[in-house]
Parts: structure tokens; C-alpha cells; sequence
DNA sequence: AGACAAACCTGTCTGC
DNA sequence: TGCAGACAGGTTTGTC
């Protein structure tokens, strides 16, 4: 479910949990990615009666930070995952493995609530400062919103990597935070077929990926990015882009180009579907 | 090195 | 209506 775009909507929205205090923590039993349920004795370590003082991300990982621990709650959405801000008296939602119970701001008790259907999320605890040490992170690559991704490091990315530019796009330890759907985007704004190889990559056409991935992410972005089916932000609401998409699920329609009349093909890379116009992403 | 498949899971949609 | 099968925004692991 949630890239680059999402993630970073669910941070923005997760604000109003900044400056309160955790008063209580919960999990549930059922085992998420790597096979084990979270934590409770490590996230509680980490968190309880600790201040949330800031919620960061990098490539599709979150971190809530607490003051007084030094400690973040690390969270990958997986496909399905949500984290929540939900007032304390309402239902827990299905599949829900960790509550945050939170103290202070005004009006009624808020809990920080992450659920999950399919369990390919994690959650777990980094130590602010030495996040690269958390196995998650450790290969994670450049973002390309809080960090600068240009024609030059793009270039010096590829060299030496004769995979096919979709499959290197998705490759979380070059660039962090570029999925499945933005994949495909951002390759048709910069007119590359999704085959290409990666060391073939001119350096011009270095510059128009660098520039089309920034673009397509923060398009999205504006967007509270794209609900194709799961995504929601922390207050529940779906995001906007699934109606601005060019390529991404739109398998037989036309090409979004003015000056194109190309149909937009869906074939299988990687095991994943990739879509594109065959006629304006050439060779 | 890299392509590919399978695995981890549940929910939803399609076609018979 | 019901059921089997395919498929889904992610990532890891193993095989060839």
C-alpha cells in the first residue's frame, strides 16, 4: 500500500501526538513480519511516560521519537498497515496490534492505534542517533524528499547495475521510499521505458528520472497521496491521487500525453505489474 | 549480478 | 448464490 507519498501524509498527520505524554501501552499477540508479535516489555521500555517530541520519516519508515528514552517507535506500514490518532473510547479496529495511549492536548483521550490485516508491517524500537544500526535501516538509501536526488547521484547510482530501471527504482537501499506505483510514474514523466537498464542511463536522462521522481512524489504529496484500496492517513481520511495517476492501473486506456496517442500496456517485472505507454517511453 | 518464484498474511474482486 | 482462483501499494529468502 503506502510509498514515499502516503507515508510522509501519515507523518504530517500524525502532528497533533507531538508534546503528549504516554500513559499506557498495548499489543496484541498475533505475529507481524519476521514472526513475532510486538514487543510490548521493548516498546514500553521505549515510550512509557516519555513525551513524543518529533515523528520523522525515511524512505517508508516512521519514527516517533520520545524525549526522555532517546528511543523511537520504528513503524513500516507493510501493505496494509495504518496508524491512527483515535479518540481512547472508540472501538479497536480489526487486526489491530499496538494502542499508544496518550496523555495531554485538549479534548478527549487520544490513543496512537496501528492495525494491519495482512501483517507485512513492523514495528519495533531504534535509539535516536544510531538509527543505521536498526537492521531495518541499515542498507536504507537516499530519500528523495528530505534529501537532495539529482541527475549526478542518480548517474553514480546506476553505474554498475544492469537491472532494469523499474527494478532498481525499487530498490529501497539506492533511493528509499519509491513503490510499486511511483515506480511506474515517474518513468513515464520522464519518458523511460521500464526495461532500460540501469548502467545505460545518459547522463541527460539521469537528470529527467531525478527530476521525475521529485515530481511524481511530491504531486502525490500534495494529493494526501493515492488510496487504491487501504490507505488511510492518521485522521482516516483516503487520500486524492488515484484520480491524477498517468500509467498505474489504467492497463488499455490512453496515454495521458496530449501529443501522444499510445495505449497504456500492464505486463509483469519482477513479479510486480508495471504499467507504461509504449510509444512515448522508447528507447 | 540478477531474474524469478515463493513466502509471509487477509480481504476483495472476477469468473464460472 | 457460492466457491475457487487471482490479485493487491512490501520485503525477504532461496534457487537457478
Amino acid at each position: 500500500m503506502p510509498e514515499l507519498p502516503e507515508v510522509e501524509t501519515v507523518r504530517r498527520t500524525l502532528a497533533p501526538i507531538v508534546g503528549r505524554r504516554v500513559t499506557k501501552v498495548w499489543t496484541s499477540r498475533l505475529a507481524l513480519r519476521g514472526g513475532k508479535p510486538v514487543s510490548k516489555r521493548k516498546v514500553g521500555a521505549a515510550s512509557m511516560g516519555a513525551r513524543i517530541s518529533d515523528v520523522r520519516r525515511w524512505g517508508k519508515y516512521l519514527l516517533v521519537d520520545f524525549e526522555q528514552t532517546q528511543r523511537s517507535l520504528l513503524v513500516h506500514l507493510g501493505m496494509t498497515g495504518r496508524l491512527r490518532v483515535i479518540r481512547s473510547d472508540q472501538e479497536h479496529a480489526p487486526h489491530t496490534h499496538l494502542v499508544m495511549s496518550l496523555s495531554g492536548g485538549r479534548g478527549a483521550p487520544r490513543d496512537l492505534r496501528f492495525s494491519d490485516p495482512r501483517r507485512f508491517g513492523i514495528v519495533s524500537v531504534a535509539t535516536q542517533g544510531r538509527e543505521r544500526e536498526h537492521p531495518a535501516l541499515a542498507k536504507l538509501g537516499v530519500d528523495p524528499i528530505t534529501d537532495t536526488v539529482d541527475g549526478e547521484l542518480l548517474y553514480r547510482l546506476t553505474r554498475g547495475s544492469r537491472r532494469a530501471l523499474k527494478t532498481f527504482l525499487l530498490d529501497q537501499r539506492a533511493i528509499a521510499g519509491v513503490g510499486n506505483i511511483y515506480a511506474s510514474e515517474a518513468l513515464w514523466q520522464a519518458r523511460l521505458p521500464p526495461g532500460l537498464r540501469a548502467h545505460r542511463l545518459s547522463r541527460k536522462r539521469a537528470e529527467a528520472l531525478a527530476a521525475a521522481v521529485g515530481e511524481v512524489l511530491r504531486r502525490a504529496l500534495e494529493h494526501g497521496g493515492t488510496s487504491l484500496r487501504d490507505f488511510v492517513n492518521a485522521d482516516g481520511h483516503e487520500g486524492e491521487h488515484s484520480h491524477y495517476l498517468w500509467v498505474y492501473d489504467r492497463e488499455g486506456e490512453a496515454c495521458k500525453r496530449s501529443d501522444c496517442s499510445g495505449i497504456i500496456r500492464r505486463r509483469v517485472q519482477q513479479g510486480r505489474a508495471t504499467f507504461s505507454c509504449p510509444r512515448c517511453q522508447s528507447k
